[in-house]
DNA sequence: GTTATTTAGTTCGGTGACTGAACGAATTAA
DNA sequence: TTAATTCGTTCAGTCACCGAACTAAATAAC
């Protein structure tokens, strides 16, 4: 076994590439300066990467005292990924290049059969997408798929969804592998959606980050020291069943979560039914609060209150540095506003928490993160110790600029 | 620069040293096999490294087929490194070599006056120790404190820590160095204790692993695949601060966080006295219990039926696959019996909840632990990505005989 | 008690990844 | 035109490692 060589090699390798991935076009004795190889090897790996087809010439540098240089940047149709964000009521499904700029988007109601309609829906949706941008099928390599739930890698089942039928009791992961012809990777909503503002949203640069998404449930997902917080059964970042908001031995609260239950849309319906006597939506709720209704303000700041203690377990617990609000109630300004007033009275040292900059897009990114990351993984030193996803700078990157 | 190669070659020393820690004595075809490299390299590294003073022979296999092969093994006293635990009420040290073998143990009340008497004690202690059985002080190369609170990396202070007076206004960090004049870490002791807990204790072979302890106050350590969770500003696992128990909206919870305030030593004295009218101790209480009383069993249920949500709380945010409980009260067979029977009746999902089985003595294992792997790493490839510990298995290490 | 078999460890020659130094090439500054 | 600067290649190594062949030393089989 030649391991140790071989190991070396794929390290410079991935080396450069990350270099030029992040570096955009760039000479090769820029490379050599940024990585210390020296110019002859990376004149001889970036041949290698041409020739492979990864990278391509691009121009020259000018203006500068020296000789010209020839710069390098990536082939950007090298390889797409699907980025798939599968939520209870939408599908949305982008095409991504390896330059991470989106290629295609789509967005449409998620088939209520559930199941295998779903990922015949989406597989649909993807390889349109792809057609209608005259993207070849066999150049996706990989697919990201964000789903509520704890996705199981074992079975490939995904548990814990209530919202899209028969997802717990199929191979999910073997079913979208079928239907596309690569690979798969199923991973939790909201995990997706901390990546994604890790990259290009409110955390950037901040490798100890929390997302909370607060809607019809609440979910979080949890980045520390910059890898995600999976959990022993992938379950971790359930905050519906934190034990506080109703009080968690009762029946209904080992069922429906004791904080689900008063912290979301359902609790939030129900109080403001108890306190008025009406029965209204999430939204028409807000409105009356901004309207100046009583009851609607004593709901919000209630909510609010709850969202906080909330905020301030996963503080104790594992004290990220920022904690991003999305979901559509999270998202409200009402809510963060409040927030930020009552976290303070209930926890004693400062939090920064603010609302989600790519808001219902966020899980959408997180997977192109996650994919783009794994695919330069793959091809450039998977069994190189280190992995962390190599991405390029935001500056540079498309998905960012469709965001809101 | 020659990095690559640097890295190529520390990588297998580092290889090389990891199959002796792990196999104790062992042959060099053993130790190709085991690594994958070839048997001329082997003898290569360890012929280095015997001249460097690591490893030396051992012995010659015997008793099967083929030639004789000669066994190498650490050599143990190469280096030693301290570890201390620095409680509120005592400070524990113990000097251990490579091989993790305890050559002195030392327990001490700790000095009341806080600050720099406590760092001259924890000095001498150690350096009494070492001398008492003939080790130089110039081989131990590092010590580890574990204490209560954040140590914050910049300023070298301890914060949070409010039992022992000083440690929040000194620079801890550089006192110890200069009182040791070697390299010190400092380290919350619960963290320490659930590193400990993974090596020898209850929490073997397992990544995602809490350990809660509880006793005059409530603290909360945390690994999450393999690695410590610190937190933004090392305040990770201040469970006090838990937003339940008490209401986290009163300015005292504030301060002495809602959780603890009901939970820890504090609380219960209180609600006994609420219920009973008589002041007593938390053992005392205990003892009632056990007698049959019923004003102290129903505060005993309600400490564990608040433990229980504590769990929760942490197996929401993160699911570990085990919980252990350690602390004075969190020892008590009679918390983790009622733990076992409360928390399933507010969680929705099966934790394995246990006592630690290192006790009082798992913060000081931890801290040999993370003092030997961090001596490993620096010999053997710091400048390596993966920078896992590498111990001894436990079998083989002679700080767990001593424990309990 | 010789021979076969098995395992340990060395020597030898060779390979792949990388480097430093020297040099030619191409540009701006003087 | 010359000097200064930077780019990129060629050349001749070094270093870590390997495969194969070999020696050394033990047990098993006859």
């Amino acid at each position: 076994m030649s391991e140790t060589l071989r190991i070396s090699r794929k390290f410079s390798q991935r080396a450069v590439m990350e270099t030029i991935v992040q570096g955009g076009p760039i000479s090769r004795a820029s490379i050599s300066k940024q990585t210390g190889l020296s110019k002859q090897t990376i004149s001889e790996i970036v041949r290698q990467l041409e020739i492979e087809g990864w990278v391509r010439e691009t121009g020259r540098t000018s203006g500068h005292v020296g000789r010209t240089a020839v710069t390098y940047e990536l082939v950007p149709d090298a390889a797409y990924i699907a980025a798939v964000d599968l939520g209870g009521t939408k599908v949305r499904v982008a095409i991504a290049d390896l330059t991470c700029q989106v290629f295609a988007e789509d967005v449409a109601p998620t088939d209520p059969r559930g199941g295998q309609a779903v990922v015949d829906q989406i597989v649909d949706m993807c390889f349109r997408a792809a057609d209608a941008q005259g993207i070849a099928r066999e150049r996706i390599r990989l697919a990201v798929i964000g789903a509520p739930g704890a996705p199981d890698d074992k079975t490939g089942r995904i548990l814990l969804a209530p919202n899209i039928p028969h997802l717990d009791t199929m191979n999910v992961a073997a079913a979208f592998e079928k239907g596309f012809g690569f690979d798969v990777m199923l991973e939790n909503d909201v995990n997706l959606a901390v990546l994604g503002e890790n990259w290009l949203g409110q955390g950037q640069g901040i490798d100890n980050l929390a997302y909370i998404a607060l809607g019809t449930g609440i979910g979080g997902g949890l980045m520390v020291g910059g890898n995600l917080v999976r959990g022993a059964s992938h379950a971790a970042g359930e905050l519906g069943f934190l034990p506080f908001g109703a009080d968690p031995f009762e029946p209904e609260s080992l069922h429906y979560g004791a904080f689900e239950r008063v912290v979301a849309s359902a609790g939030i319906i129900d109080r403001f039914r108890a306190a008025s006597g009406k029965t209204l939506s999430v939204p028409a709720i807000f409105d009356l609060a901004t309207e100046g209704d009583v009851d609607a303000l004593k709901v919000l700041d209630d909510t609010a209150r709850l969202l906080s203690r909330g905020i301030g377990a996963i503080a104790v617990i594992a004290n990220p540095q920022k904690v991003i609000l999305g979901g559509s109630i999270g998202l409200r300004p009402e809510m963060l506003e409040r927030v930020k007033i009552f976290l303070p009275q209930c926890f004693p040292y400062p939090i920064d928490v603010e609302a989600s900059a790519l808001g219902a897009r966020a899980a959408l990114v997180g997977a192109a993160a996650i994919g783009l990351g794994h695919l330069h993984n793959t091809l450039f030193g998977a069994d190189t110790p280190d992995s962390r996803i190599s991405l390029p700078p935001a500056s540079t990157v498309a998905l960012r600029e469709v965001a809101q």
